[in-house]
RNA sequence: GGCCCCGUAGCUCAGAUGGAUAGAGCACCUGCCUUCUAAGCAGGUGGUCGCAGGUUCGAGUCCUGCCGGGGUCGCCA
């Protein structure tokens, strides 16, 4: 696929390799480094390479010096990218090295045809080689429905696993249940208090340690529907593991379909429990121990204020700090069951198994404190197989036009994502989910997310895409104009400096996928369509102006064709760029 | 106190793994609707990139130390 920034790099490297042969620069040397970008001024050209610069220490020679002579080899040389095959460039030597390169027009109307020719698949890259990624986020505790944190996450989690898919990686998408824990005895408690209810008893106030939520009414109702009067004036003993499984059956069933409202769905999902009951804990600690990373020891007391009930006390530990972390870590409570970490090293290390090397987990940012353990164990059971990336998502802050929403948990009155999705629709969410960086606590404002104007970026981007559709819906020709068609309408009439600044953008599409994909960074996206849509609202407005540089000139078929064919490119990257969000581009607004 | 994240225009934020004169939006001025959606566009005002050192051809970006904000800190998950 045509990437002129890939494309121009080979020739780079290639006029290298030929002075390497001429003797005229010394053999061995690393191009790894070699860059070529569009330069941050305009004015100084297309392309830009920093070639010289980077390989002067090793030459031994001044960067103008060898800029001048990488240069000279580059002249002439042929160019290939898309269906251009040519010579159509000037290079041109800048303080402090740089070399700049200015393309013909005829590069980049190739480009405009190869994205034409792609469709939505532009921007598709290989450097994943196929590579299988994995990829856990989400994993809200099975006790109740998601709230907008959650949601966060889910969004950040399923754009960066789409946008790693269209770089070329196989990507697992995972959902760790945690049923393991207490909380699942406390969630169990709290149905069969909603089962009682449901029968007929009077349950008064939810004690303290249970979940109040209203929401378990309905399940507690459930489950008499489904049992009768099975668990009634019975020992907690009985029913407390049946009544756990049933409740978190239930809740999984809720986040599920919060999930679905927002269009995220899953590979696999895990369970902690039958992890457990797999023995799948008990030999991954078995093999840490035969390593010899496991003992049993007192921990320092934390620095600091410490916690009230805090005194010394023998642990299982795992040895932590030999892979990084600042402490040894707990391995099991003091009832003998093991601690969420041991399970957490358990399932990672299933991962790793499963043939996966690349892990990223997307987190809540209030498990900062627990990235290095979960590395440094990801280490030590991997020997340094697999790498673990975190992805940590800042707190999402609600607000209605400009009025902070209160919530508290405690109270049960928490916003939930599915009130919010309801209101604002999923696309609108998802995108605005992505314009921050995961770890850039983020301002919701539900008055603003839905806003029709610049200030909106949901809405200025598809709003783009809606004036795009609109003008061919205006082409009388439209209906005979397919991509295919408009790639062979006469690009060359696209000579106007505002059209062929869109091309430019459009064609470092490729470029910012493979970065954005390597960075794990999706929000990359969301500001690269905000500047197409912007190029594109720029000419449009040029249109009404200068008529003359309106798409539709209907004295002049080909120059029409030829801007419907820009007009289609702008459309189709920002189809692209919203389906790795995934949300719908609108075709009228 | 330890660790993690953040600190860029009055406000909200980008900044492509170290590139050239640091960019958008909002706000504030000034223009542009008989014409493909003015729900938009153009121009202007606005910066010691928290502070101080260091690394090198070159630092908002990497390293060290401070300052400020947030998070977190042995059997919660």
């Amino acid at each position: 696929m045509a990437d002129i920034f890939a494309d121009f790099r080979r020739l780079v490297v290639a006029a290298l390799d030929d002075l390497t042969a001429s003797g005229a620069l010394p053999p061995g040397l690393d191009t790894a480094r070699v860059a070529v970008e569009p330069p941050r001024d305009p004015a100084h050209g297309d392309l830009s390479t920093n070639a010289a610069m980077v390989l002067a220490r090793a030459v031994n020679e001044n960067p103008m010096a060898l800029a001048e002579r990488i240069a000279a080899a580059l002249s002439g040389r042929e160019l290939a990218s898309g269906d251009y095959r040519g010579a159509g460039f000037t290079a041109e030597v800048a303080r402090p090295g740089f070399i700049n390169i200015r393309l013909d027009a005829a590069v980049w109307q190739a480009q405009l045809r190869a994205i034409l020719g792609a469709g939505l698949a532009y921007g598709d890259s290989g450097i994943g080689r196929g590579r299988r990624v994995n990829i856990e986020f989400v994993s809200a505790n099975p006790t109740g429905p998601m709230h907008v944190g959650h949601g966060r996450g889910a969004v950040v989690g399923d754009a960066l696993a789409a946008l790693l898919v269209k770089a070329g990686f196989a990507v697992q998408r995972e959902y760790y249940i945690n049923d393991a824990g207490a909380q699942v005895d406390a969630l169990a408690r709290s149905v069969h208090l909603r089962y009682r209810e449901a029968l007929g008893e009077s349950i008064g106030e939810i004690p303290e340690g249970l979940y109040p939520g209203e929401y378990l009414v309905e399940t507690g109702q459930a489950l008499a529907r489904r049992d009768g009067g099975k668990w009634c004036g019975r020992p907690e003993s009985e029913w407390l593991r049946p009544v756990g499984e049933f409740a978190v059956a239930a809740m999984m069933d809720l986040i599920r379909d919060d999930l679905s409202r927002l269009g995220i769905g899953f590979d696999a999902f895990v369970s902690e429990r039958e992890l457990v009951r797999d023995g799948a804990v008990d030999r991954c600690v078995g093999a840490l121990e035969a390593a010899g990373l496991v003992y049993t020891g007192v921990l320092e007391p934390p620095k600091g204020k410490l916690p009230d009930d805090w005194e010394p006390r023998p642990q299982t530990l795992f040895r932590a700090t030999q892979f990084g972390d600042e402490v040894d870590r707990p391995l099991k409570k003091s009832d003998g069951s093991w601690t969420y970490f041991a399970g957490d090293i358990a399932y990672h290390y299933d991962k790793f198994r499963r043939g996966f090397t690349d892990l990223i987990d997307v987190w809540g940012a209030d498990h900062a404190g627990y990235v290095k353990r979960m590395q440094a164990a990801v280490k030590a059971m991997t020997g340094g197989g697999a790498a673990l990336d975190v992805k940590l998502c800042q707190l999402v802050n609600l607000f209605d036009n400009g009025v902070p929403v209160r919530m508290s948990k405690r109270a049960g009155n928490f916003v939930t994502l599915r009130e919010v999705v309801d209101e604002v629709g999923a696309n609108v969410f998802r995108f605005i989910m992505l314009t921050r960086r995961n770890d850039q606590a983020l301002d919701f404002d539900f008055a603003k997310v839905t806003e029709q104007s610049k200030d909106n970026p949901v809405f200025y981007v598809q709003y783009a895409h809606a004036r795009a559709s609109s003008v061919m819906r205006h082409a009388a020709e439209a209906a005979l104009l397919g991509d295919a068609a408009l790639a062979e309408a006469a690009l060359e009439r696209l000579t106007d400096s505002h059209e062929l600044a869109i091309i430019r953008l459009l064609a470092g599409w490729p470029r910012l996928v493979e970065s954005a994909a390597e960075a794990h960074e999706p929000h990359r996206v969301a500001f690269y369509l905000q500047e197409v849509a912007a190029a594109f609202h720029l000419l449009w407005t040029k249109g009404k102006d200068e008529a003359n540089l309106r798409f539709i000139i209907g004295a002049d078929r080909g120059l029409t064709r030829a801007r419907l064919a820009l007009v289609r490119g702008v459309a189709i990257v920002i189809a692209a760029g919203l389906a790795v969000f995934g949300v719908e581009p609108v075709e009228e607004m």
